[in-house]
DNA sequence: ATCGCTGCAAATGCTTTGCAAGTAC
DNA sequence: GTACTTGCAAAGCATTTGCAGCGAT
């Protein structure tokens, strides 16, 4: 669930940004805020609010990403499945870039799991040197068999 | 350019699935081995191969990809930049899996780069005992500024 | 009252598919 | 000769855009 005050820290970011309030807005944040690690396709947002918000439309639903992922509130993730996936960034102040938070998919059954951890920094410093590269952010993603499907592939 | 040994192992490898040597197949996959690095997208490749056989189709190149990736030949890497891009796998035996070979993207000016540093296993072997899940590939995309931007951000 | 937002429908752009003709084996 | 392949055109699908009406401030 969203907190009231988060809630209030996001009509004050739509408002800094000369951007208006809305039921929308609100809700999309909201479907997605309550789907914490459910890596929702703008499809299945579109559902879960139209659920509450009979009126909505697609179009709604894809400009409201573009201006959450605008404000750093959510993330974009892509399995190549064909459709984008979206989920809450943790740090929602909408200030960080680093969110260290990466996936693990099953190749056999396809859920998609979550891992913090992060060795990254070794490896970030060591490029940076190397190449002169300033790096602000890293995306991994790792693929596998999970513990259900055996840790075995199929065929 | 693509070794003579090379190209006789891709139609070993066509031919043991039962699949047709053509030059639309073997004109892609060289496409691909002389732009290493250049992470084509499919229109690239239509218009590079197009140039020494005109007939070619766009329909051609997307089932050529298929079959390539399916035999291990070339790897997809997905930008989120509205389209596909492909490269040639490594160990282009078609049999190995990890290819340790990662992506840095420069947030200003687009350029790709690479890098072939790896010190994922050690996180491969923590995330493994942690969740049951057996990892074969990963994936790890950079996001920063290069030298030649600065390494400063826009705006 | 203004200017941004929304929903709808149409458009876009990448990728896939159906099909008849062509080609490898 | 028998599949498998190809090129073309049409279809598919996720996402974007144009526009008139609606709604937040």
């Amino acid at each position: 669930m969203i907190s009231n005050t988060e809630k209030e820290k996001f009509k004050e970011l739509l408002k800094a940004k000369g951007l208006k309030v809305t039921n929308q807005r609100i809700l999309v944040l909201q479907a997605l805020s309550e789907n914490e690690g459910k890596h929702l396709t703008a499809e299945e947002i579109f559902e879960l609010v139209k659920a509450d918000y009979p009126g909505l439309g697609m179009a709604t639903v894809y400009r409201t990403i573009l201006v959450l992922m605008e404000l750093h509130l959510i993330d974009r993730i892509n399995f190549d499945d064909g459709q984008a996936r979206y989920e809450i960034a943790r740090a929602s102040d909408g200030s960080a870039h680093h969110h260290h938070h990466h996936h693990l998919k099953c190749l056999k059954c396809g859920k998609v799991f979550e891992f913090e951890e992060d060795m990254m920094e070794g490896l970030e410093t060591e490029i940076e040197k190397k190449t002169g590269f300033k790096i602000v952010d890293h995306e991994v993603k790792l693929y596998g068999y999970c513990r259900e499907c055996g840790g075995l592939p199929i065929e």
